[in-house]
RNA sequence: GGGCGAUUAGCUCAGUUGGUUCAGAGCACCUGUCUUACAAACAGGGGGUCAAUGGUUCGAAUCCAUUAUCGCCCA
C-alpha cells in the first residue's frame, strides 16, 4: 500500500479531483431545513476581474468559516456572485469595442451598446468565479447571481421606486466630482484623496482703470482664469481693505472683474487673495452664490478648455496649465511659482484628477437612512472584527452627506424616472410611468413617445448594498429569504466601508427592519514586503493562479491565513506559501508513515497506552482553544495553532513514540488509535486546508461512499488533567536535556546512555506513571533509566530538570568548563526568580489582598524554586571539587 | 484641522479578565545529523530594559496620563 504513496505530496493530482467529487455529491448547495443557517454572501467581484490577492485572502477566510459551519452540522450557504461595476466594465467595453471592432461609443445607440457589453460580458465575464473553485471556495454555485440579471435589476428599480415614494429621493443641481475619463459623475466615497505635488502660481490681475499695480492672487489651477468671475480677499486683511470694490483686468483675456470680500478667505493661504472660479471648485461655487457671481464654465466633460475659454481652445485641462503659465509669464503677469504640496482627488476606478462640476443629479437622502445604521453598529447589534472600526463608521455616518446615484453610463440599471416637460414621474416601468403622467396632466392621449427616459444609469453601489436582500429575492417575499436572512457573517476590505458595508446596513433596516448581517469581519490589505499595497501598475502582486499551480491551493490559502490578523494588513511573502506546501508535505509523510506499518494482536505497551492517553487530553485543550478562536473569529491564530499541534505534538512526539523499529509491527489498538486521531486532526484542518485533508481522510483507512471529510463531523472536546499533562512535559523536557547532552558531547543517537534521576517527589510521581519510563528511554536512547538515593561519585554530566538534578555517566571527557558556566547562568536565573517570589511573599499586603489561588501558587513557585536553587547548587559544588 | 490605531527578538506578529517558570511563535541565524515517513526533514542553541517617562495596584507587556515616532480614516 505504502509503495503507491511518493515521498513528496503533489497537490496537482488531488485537488480537480476533490473538488469535482464535491459538486458532484452536491455538497455545497443549500435548501433551507430545520437545521440553523449558516450564511454568507460574497462581496461580488467585478465580473470582468480576475483572482487576485485580495479576493484570495476574503474568499479563503469565507470559505474556512462557511467549511466550518457546516462540519458544525449547521446548513451553510454561501452565495456567489459577481458585480456589473459600472464604470469599470463600461470602459473595458469601449476599449474592447474600439479595438476590435473599430467602434466608438458614440456611433452606437444605447440598445447597440449594451448588446454589445452582454455579450462581452457573457464571452469574458464571470471568469473569476472560476477561479475560485480553484482556491477551494465551497460557494453553492447554483445560487450564483449578477447584479445585472432579472432578480437582482428589479430589486434595484424598486428600491429607487420606493425610495422615491418616501421622499428620500431627489434631483439636485450642484457642485459634483466628475470624472473625465468615464465621463461620468462619481459619489464622494468614490474620489481617493492624496497628497501630491504641485505648483502654487501667482498671478497679477492689474486694475482694470489702468492704474499703477493690482493684486497678486495664488493658484493651483491657472488653467481656469479665464472662469474667474471675481477676486477674493478676506474682509478682515488690512493689506487690500482699501482696494475692495475695484475692478482688476483677468490677464490675457482682459475681462473686467470686481474685488470681493468674503469671510471663507483664508488670510494665511497665499497671497491673501483668490481668484473665484465659480464653476470649477466647490468653495468658489458657493462664495459665487453669495455674492451673486456670474459662473462661466470653460472645461467640458472630457477635460478640455471648451469656447468659452476663449484661449486654449481644445486643450487638455494639463496641457493648458503648463502653456498659460508660460503665456502669463511671457506677458509679464505670472509673479513666481511655488513648490506645493496638496490633496488631490482622483476617481477611485480610472485614477484620473477629479474635475468638480455643476450638474443635476439624483441623490438619496442619508440623514434618514444613516441614523438605524449607526445604531445598529453602536449599539453592537452589527457586531465588527475588530472592533476598532466601528469609530471609523460612526464618524462617516455622524458627517454623511447625500449620495449621488447617477451616472453618465449606459452599463447599469436604467433610472426609473420618465420626463414630461418639468415633471417627473418615477416607477418600475414605462407604462406606469405613463399612466401616472396621464393622470397628471389629465392628458388620456400621451404616449409612451411622449415621456422621456432619464438616459443615466444608476451608481453600481446602488445595487450593491441591496446584495444580502436581493441573492435572496427578499423583495418577492421568498422563503428562501425568511430562512437566510439575516446573514451570519460579512467578509470584507476596510476599504469598502463606506462604500459598501454601512449602505448593506441602511438597506437592511429600509426594507426590513433588520441587520443585513450579524458580524463584519474586516480583512486587512494585502501588501509586499514593503509595505506597499498589491496592484498591478506596480507589478507587484504574485499570480494568484500561478501561485497555486506552484504552491498547491493548501499552500497557499495556509500562506494567506498564517499571517493575516483581522483588520491587519497582510505583508505577503510567497515564503509563507511555501512553508505551507511544507506543512502539506509534512502531513502527507506522516500518513505515508502510518500506512506503512503492519498491525499485530499483540496487547497495548504501556508506553502507547500512555501516548494515545496524552495526546488525546492535549488535542482536547486544544480543541478548547479552537472554539474559543472561531467565535472571536481568530483564524489567524487557530491555523497556527493546529500547525505547531500538528506537527510538532502529532509527528514529533505522538507518532515518534509509537513508532515500532523498523520492519516491526505495531499492536493494532494503537494502530487503530493513531488512525481515528489521525483523521480527528483532518477534520479539523479540513476549514483552512480542504484538499490534502480530504485526500488523506481517505487514504489513512477506506471510506464508504460519502464518508467524506468535508461533510464529516467536527469533534467535540473532553476533559483533559493538567497534573497529568504537566509531566510529560517535565519528560519531554528530560528529553531535550539529554538530547542536548548528547549534541554538546558529539554522542550519536545510536549509542545509548544511562540516566538517572536524583531523589525528589516529582521523580518519585514521575516514574510512577505508567509507560513514562519507558517513554523516556525511548525518546531519549537510554539504556536505563533509574532513580539514585545520591549523586554518583565521578564521570558524569549532570541537568536539573523540573526541580529534580539528573545524571548520566558518561565515557567520553566531560567539558566541565562549559556545564559549569551553563548551570551558574540557570543558578543565576533560579535565583532571581526565587528572589522575586520571596518579596511578593513578604508582602503582607499581597497575601492579604491576593486570591488565595494566586498566593498558594506563589508558594508553590517558592518551594520549586528553593528546590531548583538546592539542586544547582550541589551540582556546581560537586563540578569544582572534580575540576 | 478632527479622529482612530500601532510601537514586544534581526523580520512579521501573538500575548484573551492585570496573576501558572510570562516575556512567546514563525521566519532568519548558529551547531550538529542520512536517527530508512519526510533535507520541503530531524535534534539542539543563541537572541528582547515589552518606545520613553510618570501614575494606579499587593502585583503592569496588559489599566490611566503625558511625550516621541509611525500608519490610517475624514475634512
Amino acid at each position: 500500500m505504502s509503495s503507491e504513496l511518493k515521498p513528496n505530496f503533489s497537490h496537482s493530482e488531488i485537488e480537480a479531483k476533490w473538488y469535482a467529487h464535491w459538486l458532484d455529491k452536491n455538497y455545497f448547495h443549500s435548501e433551507p431545513d430545520d437545521r440553523e443557517p449558516f450564511t454568507i454572501v460574497i462581496p461580488p467581484p467585478n465580473v470582468t476581474g480576475v483572482l487576485h490577492m485580495g479576493h484570495m485572502l476574503n474568499n479563503t477566510i469565507q470559505d474556512i468559516l462557511i467549511r466550518k459551519a457546516r462540519l458544525d452540522g449547521k446548513n451553510a450557504c454561501w452565495v456567489p456572485g459577481t458585480d456589473h461595476a459600472s464604470i469599470a466594465t463600461e470602459a473595458k467595453v469601449v476599449k474592447w469595442l474600439r479595438e476590435e471592432k473599430g467602434l466608438r461609443k458614440s456611433d452606437l445607440k444605447r440598445e447597440e451598446f449594451m448588446a454589445y457589453a452582454m455579450n462581452w460580458k457573457e464571452k469574458y465575464g464571470g471568469i473569476i468565479l472560476t477561479q475560485l473553485r480553484r482556491l477551494g471556495a465551497s460557494c453553492d454555485w447554483q445560487r450564483t447571481a449578477f447584479t445585472m440579471d432579472e432578480i437582482r435589476s428589479r430589486h434595484v428599480i424598486k428600491a429607487f421606486v420606493d425610495l422615491y415614494r418616501k421622499g428620500l429621493l431627489y434631483r439636485d443641481y450642484r457642485m459634483i466630482n466628475w470624472d473625465p475619463k468615464a465621463k461620468t459623475v462619481l459619489s464622494n466615497e468614490e474620489v481617493i484623496y492624496r497628497e501630491e505635488q504641485s505648483k502654487l502660481v501667482h498671478i497679477l490681475y492689474p486694475f482694470a482703470d489702468g492704474s499703477p499695480g493690482g493684486i497678486t492672487i495664488a493658484t493651483q489651477r491657472p488653467e481656469t482664469i479665464m472662469a474667474d468671475t471675481a477676486v477674493a480677499v478676506n474682509p478682515n486683511d488690512e493689506r487690500y481693505s482699501d482696494i475692495v470694490g475695484r475692478k482688476v483686468r483677468i490677464p490675457l483675456i482682459d475681462k473686467e472683474i470686481p474685488i470681493i470680500a468674503d469671510e471663507a478667505v483664508e488670510i494665511e493661504f497665499g497671497t491673501g487673495a483668490l481668484k473665484i472660479t465659480p464653476a470649477h471648485a466647490p468653495e468658489d461655487y458657493e462664495i459665487g452664490k453669495r455674492h451673486g457671481l456670474e459662473v462661466v464654465n470653460i472645461i467640458d466633460e472630457t477635460g478640455h478648455i471648451n469656447e468659452a475659454g476663449q484661449i486654449l481652445v481644445g486643450e487638455d485641462r494639463f496641457d493648458a496649465r503648463k502653456k498659460i503659465i508660460k503665456m502669463l509669464a511671457d506677458s509679464g503677469h505670472l509673479v513666481k511659482l511655488e513648490d506645493y504640496t496638496t490633496n488631490i482627488g482622483r476617481s477611485e476606478r480610472t485614477d484620473v484628477i477629479v474635475e468638480p462640476r455643476l450638474s443635476l443629479q439624483w441623490y438619496v437622502n442619508m440623514k434618514h437612512l444613516g441614523e438605524k445604521a449607526l445604531h445598529a453598529v453602536t449599539s453592537g447589534d452589527v457586531k465588527f472584527v475588530p472592533p476598532r472600526y466601528k469609530n471609523i463608521y460612526r464618524h462617516w455616518l455622524e458627517n454623511i452627506q447625500d449620495w449621488c446615484i447617477s451616472r453618465q453610463l449606459w452599463w447599469g440599471h436604467r433610472i426609473p424616472a420618465w420626463y414630461y416637460g418639468d415633471e417627473v414621474f418615477v416607477a418600475m416601468t414605462a407604462e406606469e410611468a405613463l399612466a401616472q403622467a396621464k393622470e397628471k396632466t389629465g392628458n388620456p392621449a400621451l404616449t409612451l413617445d411622449d415621456l422621456k427616459q432619464d438616459e443615466d444609469v444608476l451608481d453600481t453601489w446602488f445595487s450593491s448594498w441591496l446584495w444580502p436582500i436581493s441573492v435572496f429575492d427578499g423583495f418577492g417575499g421568498s422563503r428562501d429569504f425568511d430562512y437566510y436572512y439575516p446573514t451570519s457573517v460579512l467578509v470584507t476590505g476596510w476599504d469598502i466601508i463606506f462604500l459598501w458595508v454601512a449602505r448593506m446596513i441602511m438597506a437592511g433596516y429600509e426594507w426590513y427592519d433588520q441587520k443585513p448581517f450579524h458580524t463584519v469581519y474586516f480583512t486587512g490589505m494585502v501588501r509586499d514586503k514593503q509595505r506597499r499595497k498589491m496592484s498591478k501598475s506596480l507589478g507587484n502582486s504574485p499570480d494568484a493562479l500561478a501561485l497555486i499551480d506552484q504552491y498547491g491551493a493548501d499552500g497557499v490559502r495556509y500562506g494567506l491565513l498564517s499571517a493575516s490578523p483581522a483588520g491587519g494588513d497582510l505583508l505577503f511573502d510567497v515564503k509563507l506559501c511555501e512553508q505551507g506546501r511544507n506543512f502539506c508535505n509534512k502531513i502527507w509523510n506522516g500518513l505515508r508513515l502510518v500506512k506503512s506499518w503492519k498491525t499485530t494482536d499483540t496487547p497495548q505497551p504501556d508506553v502507547n497506552r500512555l501516548a494515545h492517553r496524552w495526546f488525546r487530553q492535549q488535542f482536547n485543550r486544544i480543541l478548547n482553544q479552537l472554539d474559543a478562536d472561531f467565535r472571536q473569529f481568530r483564524l489567524s491564530e487557530a491555523l497556527v495553532k493546529l500547525y505547531s499541534f500538528i506537527w510538532t505534538d502529532f509527528f514529533s512526539w505522538y507518532l515518534e513514540i509509537i513508532k515500532p523499529p523498523y520492519g516491526e509491527p505495531i499492536d493494532a489498538t494503537t494502530h487503530a488509535q493513531a488512525t481515528a486521531l489521525f483523521s480527528e486532526l483532518m477534520i479539523v484542518l479540513h476549514p483552512f486546508m480542504p484538499f490534502i485533508t480530504e485526500e488523506v481522510w481517505h487514504r489513512i483507512t477506506d471510506r464508504a461512499d460519502g464518508d467524506d471529510c468535508t461533510v464529516s463531523r467536527w469533534p467535540g472536546g473532553g476533559t483533559y488533567d493538567e497534573a497529568f499533562l504537566r509531566r510529560i512535559e517535565l519528560a519531554k523536557d528530560i528529553i531535550g536535556k539529554v538530547r542536548d547532552i548528547r549534541n554538546k558531547h558529539g554522542i550519536k543517537m545510536r549509542e545509548p546512555l544511562h540516566l538517572m534521576a536524583g531523589q525528589s517527589d516529582e521523580t518519585e510521581a514521575l516514574m510512577a506513571e505508567e509507560g513514562l519510563v519507558p517513554l523516556i528511554k525511548k525518546m531519549a536512547v537510554l539504556s536505563d533509566f533509574e532513580r539514585v538515593p545520591a549523586e554518583p561519585d565521578k564521570g558524569h554530566v549532570r541537568f536539573i530538570s523540573g526541580a529534580s538534578p539528573f545524571y548520566i555517566p558518561l565515557e567520553q571527557a566531560v567539558d566541565t568548563a562549559a556545564q559549569l558556566a551553563k548551570l551558574e547562568e540557570e543558578l543565576k536565573y533560579a535565583e532571581g526568580f526565587v528572589q522575586s517570589v520571596q518579596k511578593k511573599l513578604a508582602n503582607e499586603r499581597f497575601v492579604a489582598n491576593a486570591p488565595e489561588a494566586v498566593v498558594n501558587r506563589e508558594r508553590k513557585k517558592l518551594e520549586d524554586g528553593l528546590a531548583r536553587v538546592r539542586h544547582l547548587r550541589d551540582a556546581i559544588a560537586a563540578l569544582k571539587k572534580e575540576a
